[in-house]
DNA sequence: ATGGCTTATTGTATAAGA
């Protein structure tokens, strides 16, 4: 089975970047961040039309995340349970009895704003609620826009981001604390070398330069890890016309 | 060098992303 993650900054601008995505890679999950769109507005029947089911917990202008399928999508969940939340950045779904959590992390903007506390905090509870996840569902797969840059591999300058948002010692704490349910960096299991992103600034020419930041992730349970076979970010959808500054991580597991 | 792009908004400048 093939898995993957694309922040896809507005489905209504990259709905024909994600279509041909589809009809290319053929995955059997793909978690989408960033919708941008109410339910309303989700293009259920071009994607079905794709050969595509989905589920969407979307919002207006901001956030909002989708799990694709040509499998049946069951048990679906909606934010994060017990923590309250204006913002759409949960959906979590079995499929072929995987539990897959699709999660858009909050990006912090800035060390002293709020909005870093926020991640924080909703780190916390993400990891709480998974600890639980994973006891009922041992084979569980949590994938997205972590905005968290592991360690310094996945930075192309870790001098010049040293204490920002993405890499800050507390950003890559909690990302530890997930590890420490017993998860895994898929990616991390073929692949040891700096230089791989799935993130470029759109400004100053990030594409071209690789100027990035590994920040999207497929974080796998003990009970998925020996399944995985192959990792890979797959730049090409990056170098469209309009693209997003997010390119899909992939995930191929046996059976 | 706090700029540089891109998206969305009952817009025409602002907020947010990372």
């Amino acid at each position: 089975m093939k898995f993957a993650t694309w922040n896809v900054n507005s489905l209504n601008v990259r709905l024909p970047h994600v279509l041909d995505w589809l009809a290319t890679e053929k995955p059997d999950v793909l978690c989408l961040q960033e919708t941008k769109q109410e339910d309303s507005k989700f293009p259920y029947e071009a994607l079905k039309e794709a050969g595509y089911n989905a589920v969407h917990n979307g919002q207006k202008t901001y956030n909002g995340v989708a799990i694709l399928s040509p499998h049946t999508i069951a048990d679906v969940q909606y934010d994060i349970p017990g923590y309250s939340d204006e913002q759409k950045r949960i959906v979590a779904a079995t499929i072929n009895n995987i539990r897959v959590v699709c999660a858009y992390i909050p990006n912090g903007q800035a060390i002293d704003s709020d909005k870093y506390q926020y991640k924080l905090t909703w780190l916390n509870a993400l990891t709480n609620w998974l600890q639980q996840e994973i006891l009922a569902h041992p084979k569980l797969m949590l994938l997205g826009d972590y905005n968290i840059a592991p360690d310094d591999r996945d930075c192309h300058d870790p001098a010049a981001w040293v204490g920002q948002v993405l890499v800050s010692e507390p950003e890559r704490l909690a990302f530890q604390k997930l590890v420490a349910l017993g998860l895994h960096d898929s990616f991390r299991l073929f692949e040891e070398d700096s230089g791989h992103f799935s993130w470029w600034d759109y400004r100053m020419a990030g594409f071209r330069r690789n100027l990035g930041m590994r920040i999207d992730h497929i974080l796998v349970s003990d009970a998925l890890k020996s399944t995985c076979v192959a990792s890979k970010i797959d730049k090409a959808p990056r170098k469209l016309e309009r693209p997003s500054d997010h390119t899909p991580v992939v995930l191929e597991i046996a059976a």
